[in-house]
DNA sequence: GACTGTGAAGCCATTCACAGCT
DNA sequence: AGCTGTGAATGGCTTCACAGTC
């Protein structure tokens, strides 16, 4: 695969956002796209658009505008939807047995394949169609099922711990969704998902909205 | 409750991890907390924390520090910790019944109060100890329950439909886990969460490491 | 001496505006 | 004429660096 050096955060943050949309318009049967239409439908600034997409190369074509075709074709390989992926759920508390179910559906490459769990009452069970492993197993799948990224949903204070046995396993990737903040070495990548402080944060502008209501 | 003028988004979205990590501290027992610890607690710059504080006043003392006690006290009314907050939760399939299993349990305040879906074979039943209502139901339970917020978690294609309905039934906050991108007046606060769009900017995330690392 | 609060500088991302291509 | 790709301008957020206070 292609290599693109200091692609923007942020830009990296839109791609799901513009793939899916792409994907939408492919389905539909349309053929081509202006980013004055995908701005529209976005709620994305068009220059912002056509910057993003400058950054992968010139995917357009002046006074035309981008193929869907092509588009979706490329964004696809830049998310890994050109081959299928394995995930894992480490720690079947609520919030894991809530994304075991969950699935991540909406990607279709996207396959939560196995779950991990501490207690041993759990070990060996099926969830929801799916194995529950012992963390001591974890290398062994990581390696069988050619795990890349798990989804982190163990308590707290046992993030950190299960972090390093996550790497030392040889995962890639880490989606967070403790508020731990996680320390690895810096081939692996973490994303952190909080979705406590999520709705927390709504409630902070709701309040605020309120107030001035009021005033 | 105050209200502030011009606070940067980033700023808002930053709030509940700070508080989390002063309730942290109370329940240590510790009484002060310098910007510099809290900085190498949370992986923010020192200057980014007194700063973000400084936009809700002189929150601390120089020379000193700031107290445990009185920001954590600050920070839970900013994020409506002072009262108790019920929460609905708007469509009960896969990441709806995930949701109302989750509970948002890590805020003390918050409580998934209930739930409404549109499938007559789900309504009247009990999911997880919640009754499920009636879309039908909305307004009279936004009135009875004093519900300010909800989760939703319908199909996409329903979401704009759904969210015109909470508006009209008088709902002020939506936490919105589909990947519409929702029109509702400016006087409605909307939070995105799009669960499947956080996995896959990780995917790009690792699928460029491996990249670098093949090179 | 320690630490906050904040002007000023710097950095990253967005947006403008237009040259260049179809 | 229509739309992209991109220098230049702008805006928002972060970081520096230090005066002010305890």
């Amino acid at each position: 695969m292609e290599t693109y050096p200091k692609i923007p955060k942020a830009t990296a943050s839109r791609l799901p956002l513009y793939y899916r949309y792409i994907l939408h318009l492919e389905d539909q049967g349309v053929s081509k796209f202006s980013s004055k239409e995908l701005s529209e439908a976005l709620d994305v600034d068009s220059a912002t658009i056509r910057r993003d997409f400058s950054y992968f190369g010139e995917l357009g074509k002046r006074g035309y505008g981008y193929d869907v075709k092509s588009v979706s074709e490329f964004f696809g390989k830049l998310l890994g939807e050109d081959r299928l992926m394995n995930i894992g759920v480490v720690g079947v508390g609520n919030l894991g047995s809530a994304l075991v179910k969950f699935r991540f559906s909406a990607a279709r490459s996207i396959r939560v394949s196995c779950a991990f769990d501490i207690k041993e009452d759990l070990v060996g069970r099926i969830v929801e169609g799916l194995p529950i492993y012992s963390m001591d197993d974890l290398a062994t799948q990581i390696e069988q099922q050619r795990l890349e990224i798990v989804a982190l949903t163990v308590p707290t204070e046992q993030a950190q711990k299960v972090a390093d046995q996550l790497v030392d396993a040889g995962i890639k990737g880490i989606l967070n969704f403790t508020p731990q903040l996680l320390q690895v070495p810096k081939s692996v990548q973490v994303q952190n998902v909080d979705l406590t402080g999520e709705l927390q944060t709504l409630i902070y502008y709701v309040n605020q909205e309120r107030s001035n209501q009021q005033k």
